[in-house]
DNA sequence: AGCACGCCGACT
DNA sequence: GTCGGCGTGCTC
């Protein structure tokens, strides 16, 4: 018997683990791995979506099998190598594997189940109320919008005497885009002929068929442009091909993504001496095929973007592919039009601003080997490319490159991973790269390519740090520093540019009572409700309960009950006071949420519509304004009061980061820093871009804590409905771990949660830190997969590796 | 997840 | 006696 190892799109401990289809006689050529099936599932009749990991040819096996129903698809929609990274990361991560498969695809290949309830037999039937939901039909939805919950316990008794029954459905959402066009028919001579021997009234089809005749359409031409030109009717269309004028058909067309303007083409630029060395030394592993990885380490403006297309452009004429990942691509719409402006239609984009259909028709280009270069952000590590020579991940210290749930992943293993199977170039790319790569290239793990100088030789800002603590000592604002509206009004003057960010990170919108304290709290989880303006109502950023905005305290009767933390909204009305003349461009959530609006807003910005560009962390990255003199960081010390052992490093990422977008091109710019905390050492050396001895600094500092990247950090999180039991159970989780992994692995808690409680769950958590374990992937393995079997039914475990908070 | 099965309390 | 509530265990 033919047989199938299948992943079942069932995303629990117990099923997370191949199941045995066979494969019946008519699908036997067909199936393959990597394909989607639909399978029974279950006692009730259930089809559920599964993925085919094996064939297995003349297989015997004892017991009865089912089999598979039918294909989803015709090809297969992962390779093997895709499959073989799934169980991999699934195994690594203490993920489902069915989760990571489904992250490996665009969402409309997800499956969407539709269960229906049929009439079976209406004679048996002596209710009223259940005839009439089948007045016109014999199969209904089975939904509460249907069928009125009274009539389930009814419906309940006709099932068990088969007057009713269940029916499941598996609805396949991935849609090819279908267009239709026409090709010409006849001669022109033929034409000609048609038209003369038309009716004299008939003005609109003579104009036809002149159309016809004095455009000839040797290829397929869209038949809605042939509308459009001559105002034709679908029923004009229709009728040409009833009497045989042109032939017409349907055909797979892509929705493809637009940028706001159109894409200037660009030529190489001319490389520096240190861009030179840093591409001869990649150029030379992309021509050796050996897999490589390279941390190029250049400071904002040195020019790596410059670097990367190049090594794009080898790795096409060596008859490969490119896959280039960016943090989040609504941010650097510059990044993206520098790559489509060199490389034209050969780019596929993956990023999270495209529609559904959009992003599966990219995906298939990518899939038909189309495209040679992919850019996208996290999980375009997945792009089904074949071939791939190099791979690039830019701002390699982003954490927007490690999924934190379900499932969880690091982009940068992920590419590791695939660099070293294609024998690829890997290029990790940043001006402040995190510590653990940076470390890997001290002890020549990975080979480290220096860019200190900035590729146009304009000079690095020149920046200040302003106390905020003295300016308010002195009475000033406590938003603005003097110093910084003096810069502000002469850049005005000058007619020069500004950035103005808003560190928001670690700032929680929530309501409190000025009177008496009280903070709205969501009443599942230990936690402030947080204010959503958009839909007006008080927020759980956890579990999604909602409430209305309060406006009189319900402990005290005070109205003084109000949002906390300054907002970008209230910054801008604010500095529109100050400066009544100054046209503002805020950036944060609120503005960027339509489609394409951060585009727009950045393109406006871009073109000198406005003076001043306030935003949140999204304004930090990537952009590249020539205008721009000036960038003020407003609160640069939120980031560092997160209790997070890498808060130092990403409060230094952030400010270098935003102060690289001052002055970049002939004109000196200048940075104003406003902090509580000017002693800090990650904000001294982010003043002066000095990213060595901020790094040699910290990595004292992580190793005196024993944090990453002297260790690894793996953490593990228990649920449980009962605060006591949680405890005992962590407790004995503990004492069991360490017979099971190595001594040298230290083991923190067990402790109650951050968030004691969360959707009337209790939390506990355990961290452990290793620099070595080869015992404990197993153990963990063995314990999320039985700890409910064997402890309680009732705990639930998640377990992050290397987790970016807390 | 979602289904069936089984056990127990609350009714005609 | 039986209906239906919820806890439990299983799914190729």
């Amino acid at each position: 018997m033919d047989v199938a190892k299948i992943i079942v799109d069932v995303s629990t401990r117990q099923t997370n683990k191949p199941w045995t289809y066979q494969i019946p006689e008519n699908l036997q050529s067909i199936v393959q791995p990597g394909m989607r099936v639909q399978v029974p599932f279950g006692n009730g009749g259930r089809q559920i979506q599964g993925f085919v990991l094996e064939v297995v040819k003349g297989e015997t096996t004892t017991k009865p099998l089912k089999p598979i129903t039918n294909v989803l698809d015709l090809e297969p929609v992962l390779n093997q190598e895709l499959l073989q990274l799934s169980a991999r990361i699934a195994e690594h991560n203490f993920n489902f594997q069915i989760n990571v498969l489904q992250a490996m695809l665009p969402n409309v290949m997800k499956a969407k189940y539709q269960k229906t309830l049929i009439l079976l037999n209406p004679n048996l039937i002596d209710d009223n109320n259940i005839n009439d939901l089948f007045i016109d039909r014999d199969e209904i939805p089975f939904e509460l919008d249907f069928i009125p919950i009274e009539l389930m316990s009814k419906i309940k008794h006709y099932q068990a005497i088969k007057a009713l029954g269940f029916k499941y459905y598996l609805k396949n959402k991935a849609k090819i885009k279908k267009v239709k066009k026409y090709k010409n028919k006849l001669s022109s001579d033929q034409y000609d002929e048609i038209r003369r021997n038309l009716n004299k009234n008939a003005k609109k089809q003579a104009r036809f068929v002149t159309a016809l005749m004095e455009n000839p359409t040797p290829d397929w031409q869209l038949v809605s442009s042939l509308q459009h030109s001559y105002k034709l009717t679908a029923q004009d269309i229709n009728q040409a091909v009833t009497n045989g004028w042109i032939s017409m058909t349907e055909m797979e067309t892509y929705r493809t993504p637009t940028l706001s303007s159109t894409i200037q083409k660009t030529k190489p630029l001319v490389l520096n001496e240190e861009q030179s060395v840093a591409f001869d030394a990649i150029n030379s592993a992309l021509n050796q095929q050996i897999s490589t990885t390279f941390l190029l380490e250049g400071v904002t403006g040195s020019g790596k973007t410059e670097i990367y297309l190049q090594a794009i452009a080898r790795t096409i004429e060596a008859g490969k592919t490119a896959l280039f990942l960016v943090p989040e691509i609504t941010l650097t719409p510059q990044m993206v039009r520098r790559v489509k402006g060199r490389f034209g239609d050969d780019v596929a984009l993956l990023h999270s601003a495209l529609s559904d259909g959009e992003r599966y028709d990219e995906w298939r280009r990518i899939q038909r080997q189309e495209v040679h270069v992919v850019v996208g952000v996290r999980s375009a590590i997945f792009a089904p490319l074949e071939q791939i020579g190099l791979i690039i991940m830019d701002e390699e210290h982003e954490s927007s490159y490690k999924q934190d749930d379900n499932p969880r992943y690091h982009a940068r293993d992920i590419a590791s991973w695939r660099a070293n199977r294609h024998q690829a170039v890997l290029i990790l790319g940043s001006a402040t790269p995190s510590l653990e790569s940076r470390a890997r290239a001290q002890k020549h793990v990975y080979q480290l390519l220096e860019l200190k100088k900035r590729a146009l030789a304009n000079p690095l800002p020149t920046a200040q740090i302003i106390d905020m603590s003295e300016v308010i000592k002195s009475g000033g604002d406590e938003v603005f520093s003097p110093q910084l509206l003096d810069q502000i009004e002469e850049r005005l003057e000058k007619k020069q540019q500004i950035i103005l960010m808003l560190n928001r990170r670690g700032y929680a919108n929530f309501m409190m009572c000025r009177d008496c304290g009280y903070v709205p709290m969501c009443p599942n989880c230990d936690l402030a409700l947080t204010m959503h303006k958009d839909t007006y109502r008080m927020e759980c950023h956890v579990c999604g309960a909602t409430q209305p905005i309060p406006h009189k305290c319900p402990v005290c009767g005070s109205t003084r009950i109000r949002p906390f933390g300054t907002g970008t909204q209230k910054v801008e009305e604010q500095l529109q006071d100050k400066f009544p003349q100054a046209r503002i461009i805020r950036m944060d959530n609120d503005t960027t949420r339509k489609k394409g609006a951060t585009d727009r807003l950045l393109e406006q910005f871009g073109q000198q519509k406005a003076d001043i560009l306030i935003g949140t962390q999204m304004i930090a990255k990537g952009l590249d304004f020539p205008n721009v003199t000036l960038v003020g960081v407003l609160n640069a010390d939120t980031t560092l009061k997160i209790p997070d052992y890498r808060a130092s490093e990403r409060t230094f990422q952030l400010i270098t980061q935003v102060a690289g977008r001052a002055g970049r091109a002939d004109k000196v710019g200048n940075v104003v820093i406003q902090t509580f905390n000017p002693q800090h050492y990650a904000i001294k050396l982010a003043q002066n871009q000095d990213y060595e001895a901020f790094y040699q600094q910290e990595m004292s500092l992580r190793k005196t804590w024993h944090y990453s990247p002297y260790y690894y950090a793996i953490q593990i999180k228990l649920t449980h409905p009962n605060e006591q039991d949680v405890a005992k159970i962590a407790y004995k989780i503990v004492n069991w771990l360490r017979e099971q992994i190595m001594p040298s692995t230290m083991i923190f808690g067990p402790a109650p949660g951050s968030i004691r409680r969360v959707k009337n769950r209790y939390v506990y958590q355990i961290s452990l830190r290793f620099k070595y374990d080869d015992k404990l992937e197993q153990a963990l393995n063995l314990l999320v997969n039985d700890a409910q079997k064997i402890i309680d039914k009732n705990i639930q475990i998640s377990i992050n590796r290397d987790p970016i908070n807390l």
